[in-house]
DNA sequence: CTGAAAGCGCTTACAG
DNA sequence: CTGAAAGCGCTTACAG
């Protein structure tokens, strides 16, 4: 920019302001100025430049779960990015995605990857409760906003009530589905190609006015097909990043570091527990397909076995995946039950808790712009709706 | 950091060699400089300060497509983008997504908005020929990759040979398929809930040696079914970013300024062109799935067609919800192809040309980081692979 | 409307 | 093993 300045007869000043286009120079000047700099090959200011002058990088960083292959996977976290990117784009904020060594316990080396990223804010969603990546960010000292976890004091959050959420959608496919709340089901939705996974058995449910009551009613039907379910299989992606896979017992469901993996669990036990229905709880303890397939198959041998709750419908998917190629009838033998409302779960018919996704991201990323701007954001609870489609 | 320095009885240098971790301080001393500095509530070495002096960011910028919230509705877009972030995820090297205004065509602001950035290079994805983003970012001279298009004249390039993958395919729906090469139709997939598409007309198709010859090899079946096709819609998204909507002919073609799409509805005509089919291009003009919807639909008012050949997955995916909608029967009415390989269409069954999508996006991105390292990276031709199932 | 000056926060080559 | 010094490229408050 000096060389520039200098070959145009101006001073440093004023090649700036040609290109922050303040207005505080004359047209002719600053045409002049840009001639000179494209005669000299100057690709104009640097970034780095003015980052450090102006205390503003114009980007967000951005964590999604601890490993961005595996988000980028998940409907949900594309869904919820989507919401993210609408607001940076309009806003004409960079996003940011963040990388750290993956499997890495160290500190440290977590610490340093993430303060090498040039942003003004952090958006942290769904990381496990004390990740060193989630520390180091907030010990940066800038404008942080979580979606769904960890929890963190004085820290805004974006997220829903998990826990009361799945209790009430587990407590209604076991009692045979609420009055009134259910979604169309073996209907073609209007985004997909239209094909829906309608089992034998997806016509199938009680008359709402009779269903209100709870458990025990059980519906005459094929053998094992009950609204009444008995024994739920609650299938998790993962509790705690420590590698565990299989059965999950009381003192390790207490312990998850995964925010919303432990609410969603828990209100899953607790519709389990409320209508008397045995549950096992199965943790995937990773998050690619094939994890989320053995899950499924461990849970399928449990004894008698006639429901899956399952904490995310990337998890749930898999099920019904593991299902079909078993043979076994849903919902006429297994109910099934996921939980996001992706657009993937209402394409197959996937029954599922529906959160908004999309405004999740949106609302987070305009709380943490208007962080950085210095205004005191609060925290958000969004509602949930349940979706009873073909799979209960 | 001087404050850390003086406060702790270092020098600067001291501190941010204990930052850095370069070994070149003793533990004691090390330990000393971080007590201070959490006493003092020093946040770690700024990333701006970093990356001016050192002249790197550590992040790499991306473009995709021209508005980043689409390329998130595209399920190849996504694949992509797993394999630029599985790269970036190894080699510590974040990823920023770039804003840049959408729908201005004001070259200054959307180069400003492009300068910002702190990258350290650039990957550009889809985008069109001329956008004002991609000659901001080719000006910066920074090292640079592009993937699929646009193509520019030094700037290495990944991609696949649309034009002649789209002919092939074309070619083969026409003449009712190649001997040998098809997918297996109407039988689960590995990755999803296990349901396909599998029209009532699913099942028939020639015998592969008897089609080999090319059109005018009518199978006997109900009212319009034929294996060698007539009337083909050839659907794309977008040709060039000037909202236009409908039908194209050979001069907007010819002009079109997105290469993937002129290369592969070019590649599609040509099918037409010697199997002596009649092919009308339609343009849906954005990226939305209601755009392709409303492309689709214009498609269907075409007399007699039969086939629907769609420049990419996400179109032919709208299109087959149309015509299931309008309770179509595919293939047996009008056979739909589509082109990317994404996992959707594996799930319902859409023929497709597969191309190597996570594999484009972490070879793309390991180029790129060749080029930041001073190495020059050589344009790259993936191949493809034709996957004839249940919609041809 | 333009310029001179200061300083944002760091890292590194060099010297000891 | 540690320190003194320089400078990466910019923008802005101030003066004229």
């Amino acid at each position: 920019m000096r060389d520039v300045a200098l070959a145009a007869g101006v001073s440093q000043a004023t090649v700036s302001n040609a290109y922050t286009g303040s207005g505080r120079l004359s047209p002719g000047r600053r045409e002049h100025v840009f001639a000179v700099a494209r005669e000299l090959g100057y690709p104009g200011p640097s970034g780095a430049g003015r980052s450090l002058r102006t205390g503003r990088s114009g980007a967000v960083g951005v964590m999604v779960t601890d490993a961005l292959t595996f988000a980028l996977e998940d409907a949900a976290a594309v869904e919820l990015l989507r919401g993210i990117a609408a607001v940076g784009e309009a806003r004409e904020v960079a996003l940011t995605l963040l990388p750290f060594p993956v499997g890495v316990d160290e500190a440290a080396a977590v610490a340093a990857s993430i303060r090498r990223g040039v942003v003004d804010g952090f958006l942290v969603w769904s990381m496990p409760d004390g990740h060193p990546a989630v520390e180091a960010a907030a010990a940066r000292r800038e404008p942080m906003v979580l979606i769904d976890g960890p929890r963190l004091d004085g820290v805004p959050l974006v997220g829903v009530d998990d826990e009361a959420a799945a209790r009430e959608a587990g407590a209604a496919v076991l009692a045979g589905g609420p009055g009134g709340r259910r979604g169309v089901a073996a209907v073609a939705s209007d985004s997909g190609p239209g094909r829906v996974a309608a089992g034998p058995g997806g016509g199938r449910r009680q008359v709402p006015g009779l269903s209100a009551g709870g458990r025990g009613q059980v519906a005459a039907g094929p053998a094992g097909e009950a609204d009444g379910r008995q024994r739920v299989a609650v299938l998790v992606d993962r509790l705690s990043p420590d590698g565990h896979t299989g059965r999950v017992d009381a003192a390790r469901l207490r312990a998850a570091r995964d925010q919303v993996a432990r609410e969603r669990v828990a209100g899953f036990l607790a519709a389990c527990d409320a209508a008397g229905a045995e549950a096992t709880v199965i943790e995937a303890g990773g998050f690619s397909p094939r994890d989320f397939r053995a899950a499924a198959s461990a849970a399928l041998e449990i004894n008698g076995v006639d429901a899956i709750f399952a904490a995310t419908d990337a998890v749930a998917l898999a099920a019904l995946a593991e299902l079909s190629e078993r043979g076994v009838d849903v919902p006429g033998q297994v109910a099934v039950l996921g939980f996001d409302g992706t657009a993937e779960a209402a394409r197959v018919g996937l029954s599922t808790v529906d959160q908004p996704l999309v405004e999740k991201g949106s609302h987070a990323m305009r709380m943490l712009l208007a962080a950085i701007e210095h205004e005191d954001p609060e925290s958000l609870l969004l509602p949930t709706r349940l979706e009873l489609r073909a799979t209960t």
